[in-house]
DNA sequence: GCGATGTTTCGACCACGATCGAAGCATCGA
DNA sequence: TCGATGCTTCGATCGTGGTCGAAACATCGC
């Protein structure tokens, strides 16, 4: 019972299903805003709230305020090697895999992210751009190159730099762990689908099912 | 969302201040029965009971029958890594460290690491060890050189590989924020420490205390 | 200024889990 | 066989902390 740095103090702040959430969304790097992290964690907006406000606390976190948008990001590499540590006994001690089920697995597919597409598809689809040189990588940014501001732009898809929100985004994926594409850009391409009605929206669930028509359309448009 | 390791799940086993006490207590290698470890954590033994169960259930302990009496046990390397994650952090964030005090310095000089040596002279040694190419980085993984097999057989450490256990890993180690030697032969060397009595463990502590002629030898054998 | 959007605070509710005493098992030494 | 010791299970209590709706606050575009 002797005294020593706080360890459950730290580590009850990562046991709460919803801040291991919100933990483990922003193990990407990517500074996340309260709302997003909300939609990652399966929360409402006050309750996130309330744990990033303890996460702060408790210093795993750090805040760059941007106008009335909060990004939220991990503190430091010495965090994100903590949580790294956790998540390799998890596994370790964990083969559970209980059966996926379907919802589960459509989910891995595709699925809303806040409001861009994320899931296997939305990781291909970045892939692919890059690979296209319609996006470019910059350090850790992404930006529309201008043969890709034409090609977006041929599909309807016009994006007016205005917003203060970034155009291109990387936000990592859960399922997958690697990067699909968030910011305007991302939102517009999702609202595209959904317009074109190549896929709908799962009900009650950030699941998002393709129509084989609408599969193929855009594994034409986005996958080739 | 959810889906991946449970990490919460885990994170909140250490969460809770009578569990996390006690797996501080084990961090010390050896193995503690269920009353000393309610002793340890400041709680009745029923409760204590409670809670190594939750922990062998969630994979974190080994335990070992003898009689009547029940050894509990970190169950593996990994788990002992994550625990030091974990303290690295509470360290960082930690409020203010009121004096550092004679037994917290004589822990960051050295101190046993579940069954090896961490601290300065731990983070020093493994330096020493790429130095002189007995052991090798490959990618994030350590290997032991031809060289440094011989070297270590000459000193009476024979590592035979054929465990599952790595021969070699990196352990963070909180107090210096580097890498310090864990796996077979970060026990085996902590077992010679000891066989020789070059340092004794202090006790009721993690703490490892080498006498003078002791750190001599340590240092000519380890550090030259 | 205005309304719209993003975020936090407040207040109230409720459940989970930490806790302990007493009783039940299990193993030891005779 | 017996009592003693080490540990776990049971049952009941209780406080901490997660949760959300509503409202307040902050900042933007206009």
């Amino acid at each position: 019972m002797r005294e020593g740095p706080d360890i459950a103090r730290i580590a009850s702040l990562v046991g709460d299903p919803a801040r291991a959430n919100m933990l483990n969304a922003l193990m990407g790097g990517t500074a996340l805003t309260a709302s997003e992290l909300a939609l990652e964690a399966g929360v409402s907006l006050p309750t996130a709230s309330s744990h990033l406000s303890k996460l702060m606390e408790g210093g795993l976190l750090t805040l760059a305020s941007q106008g009335r948008h909060r990004y939220y990001g991990l503190a430091s590499a010495q965090v994100a090697g903590m949580i790294e540590a956790i998540i390799g006994v998890a596994e370790a001690v964990g083969p559970k895999r209980v059966r996926p089920g379907p919802r589960d697995a459509a989910m891995r597919v595709a699925r809303v992210c806040y409001d861009h597409l994320a899931g296997e598809q939305a990781v291909a689809m970045l892939d692919r751009l890059f690979d296209r040189k319609l996006l470019l990588r910059e350090d850790s940014e992404i930006r529309l190159s201008s043969s890709g501001a034409a090609h977006f732009s041929a599909l309807g898809i016009d994006i007016q730099a205005r917003a203060r929100r970034p155009v291109c985004r990387a936000c990592l994926d859960w399922s997958v762990r690697r990067s699909h594409l968030a910011g305007t850009l991302g939102a517009a391409i999702l609202d595209k689908i959904i317009a074109e009605k190549w896929a709908r929206r799962e009900k009650e669930s950030r699941a998002v099912v393709f129509s084989p028509g609408g599969k193929r359309e855009f594994e034409r448009v986005f996958l080739a």
